[in-house]
RNA sequence: GCCCCGGUAGCUCAGCUGGAUAGAGCAACUGCCUUCUAAGCAGUAGGUCAUGGGUUCGAAUCCCGUCCGGGGUACCA
């Protein structure tokens, strides 16, 4: 058992003895004793003194000496004020290191055959566009929270949602037939996604430029945006596919397979993938089939117009449009047909969406639909709402292009590995090959750390004039920490050194920085159950950053291999390796890898 | 207008279910490589935790007001 929770129980017992109180678990805190007191754990014992009717400093000793005589592992403890620092025995701290060592799934809990199935959707794309950074926040955060729900115990399955049809496509797809010149991706040799992504930046500026010129010929800035040339014959497009035109659904298979072909390149880079992938052609008649029949049922209301609405004024909330007045449907609409078909394809139990905070009243909304439609899930839908990607000049824009393309970053990124590498010259030993893919790992783990360290709720700012950092509270500072280490055991293992968990006996002095760096490890199940619960990859990477600022400080204080005491020397192996460890699956976990060497 | 979120060092961010003297990194300045990887370590400097009140033994943290910024708000997604 944790010592956390003998020390908790021991004090709630204490109480009752002491001063014939029963505290409710809030009262109990216990927290890591600052680094300029004595100890490892403090109660704080102020919320007792209302019982205890004596000063702080007396009911601390009490319960202090109580504790010190009920648990073994309590050594010592002081009193600073109503704070009890509490010295636990090296013994505990060891135990916890071989624990972290020859257990692989230290920390975790894994999912059992009746565990909870939680599916998360991330990503969802519109495909008339290639991705960007906000995107990759996206995919990074919906990969990594689904790891860390996988070893806090549930089952995941990871999905897509791809908006691949709509007025979006269509406005591309018109771009290609008029300005297109055949071009494809064979004979330009451009990727996919970034060529009908410039086909849409295309259809704006055309489209931008008639409405001007119809603003010109004295039209309100509205009728311009309706009677424009361009988004007629792109609507009239999304018609003929509604028909089923073999023409254009030929097309729009075409430039949709172009995208696709450029997505599974970015995704592959960046290494997350999905268990399904839903389409929204595949989808939105489902919706919309539901919403007819919440309309028969007298859930929803229809307009005059034919337009389709729910009533949510009951909830606090306005009317909703879930079918527009052509009978077209809406985000909305396309959002319940997918949600329908997700929960009958899987037998779901918590169904997260990892959407933009933009979007934090969709889901609020879509959480009452469902509901109402007779779902008993639909209440119970987890929207992990993440704040923007901002640049200095503020919001970033694909019509406007003013965003950090996916791919041109990650490229850019592994260039500026490259350099650093070959300037520093540690990877001289390594074959191209090997070398190359060290800066991808390097370059890769950067990016994924710089975003994922970041709280999901909030904003966060990317500056493209400044390269994202190599140094410091970085992912390559972690990946450097890992490296080491395993350089450290590649040494040993000349020497005939391996790792030795039977330290039993081990009865050596353990330095502060030592006994820090063991604590340090042991907090590894806890980051992880936090990061689970708190929908938070962010304490996760700061957690690992804290573990390697440990270690290297160990490091630089202390000879490993260097050490004459062979018990020191095999308990620092020990606890080196172990840490190399917990980084290299505290870091899968962010879906950041690690290098032998760097 | 109404609703939601945020404001912590020059910059980027931790800390926020109330606890000890508010922490990192970057940038600036100073040291440390004949010893296991210097993408490292140590140090100096840098703060009215936007602001005014309240709650209490104790507030960056909870409540209310104000200012500033971002987002949403019925036929975009």
């Amino acid at each position: 058992m944790k010592i956390e929770q003998i020390i908790h129980s021991t004090v709630a017992k204490a109480l009752e003895e002491l001063y014939r109180f029963e505290a409710s678990d809030g009262q109990i805190q216990l927290q890591a004793t600052r680094k300029d007191f004595e100890g490892d754990i403090t109660l704080v014992v102020f919320p007792f003194l209302k019982h205890s009717k004596k000063r702080p400093e007396d009911t601390a000793s009490e319960i202090g000496e109580y504790l010190q005589s009920h648990i073994d592992e309590v050594l010592r403890f002081n009193v600073v004020k109503g704070f009890l620092n509490l010295e636990i025995s090296s013994r505990y701290w060891t135990g916890e290191l071989k624990e972290a060592w020859s257990n692989e799934s230290y920390g975790f809990q894994k999912a059992s055959e009746k565990a909870e199935l939680a599916m998360v959707e991330y990503s969802s794309p519109n495909t008339n566009k290639p991705l960007h950074l906000g995107h990759i926040r996206n995919n990074l955060l919906g990969f990594s929270i689904s790891e860390i729900l996988k070893v806090n115990g549930y089952q995941v399955v990871k999905t897509n949602i791809v908006n691949d049809r709509g007025i979006h496509i269509c406005k591309s797809m018109l771009a290609w037939q008029k300005w297109g010149n055949g071009k494809t991706p064979e004979n330009t040799g451009k990727k996919g996604d970034h060529l009908v992504g410039e086909l849409y930046v295309a259809f704006d500026k055309h489209y931008k430029q008639e409405i001007s010129e119809l603003e010109a010929k004295g039209l309100s800035k509205k009728e311009a945006e309706e009677q424009a040339p361009s988004i007629q014959e792109a609507r009239e497009l999304l018609r003929r596919w509604e028909a089923g035109d073999s023409e254009v659904v030929e097309l729009w298979k075409t430039m949709n397979s172009w995208v696709y072909e450029g997505f599974d390149t970015t995704y592959k880079r960046l290494g997350v993938d999905f268990d399904k992938i839903y389409y929204e052609s595949e989808t939105y008649l489902v919706g919309k089939e539901e919403v007819l029949r919440g309309l028969k049922e007298g859930i929803f209301y229809r307009k005059e117009d034919g337009s389709v609405w729910a009533d949510l004024t009951g909830d606090g909330l306005d009317n909703k449009l879930l079918l527009r007045s052509d009978g077209t449907s809406v985000y909305m609409t396309q959002d319940i047909g997918t949600a329908k078909m997700r929960f009958n394809d899987f037998s779901i139990n918590k169904m997260i969406y990892v959407v933009g905070n933009e979007q934090n009243y969709h889901f609020q909304v879509l959480a009452i639909l469902l509901d109402k439609l007779g779902y008993d899930w639909g209440k119970g839908l987890h929207h992990f709402s993440y704040g923007m990607v901002e640049l200095p000049s503020g919001k970033m824009k694909s019509r406007e292009g003013t965003v950090v393309d996916a791919d041109d970053l990650m490229e850019g990124m592994v260039q500026v590995a490259r350099e650093m590498a070959q300037e520093l010259g540690k990877l001289d030993s390594l074959t191209p090959e090997e070398a190359e893919r060290t800066y991808e790992i390097i370059a890769l783990g950067a990016l994924k750390y710089f975003i994922l360290k970041v709280d999901p709720k909030k904003n966060m700012l990317f500056n493209p004039e400044e390269s994202i950092d190599f140094n410091g509270n970085t992912g390559p500072f972690i990946q450097y920490t890992y490296a080491r280490i395993q350089s450290v055991l590649r040494k040993a293992a000349e020497r005939e050194l391996f790792v030795n968990e039977s330290i039993d006996d081990f009865s050596g002095e353990v330095s502060l920085k030592e006994k820090e760096l063991m604590k340090k490890v042991a907090l590894f199940p806890d980051a992880v159950k936090e990061a689970g619960s708190g929908y938070s990859p962010a304490i996760l990477a700061n957690y690992c950053f804290e573990l390697a600022k440990e270690f290297n400080q160990f490091y630089h204080d202390h000879s490993i291999l260097g050490e004459k005491d062979m018990q020191k020397r095999d308990f620092r192996l020990l606890l080196s390796a172990s840490v190399g460890k917990i980084i290299k699956r505290g870091l899968k976990l962010l879906g950041i890898e690690v290098p032998e060497r760097m």
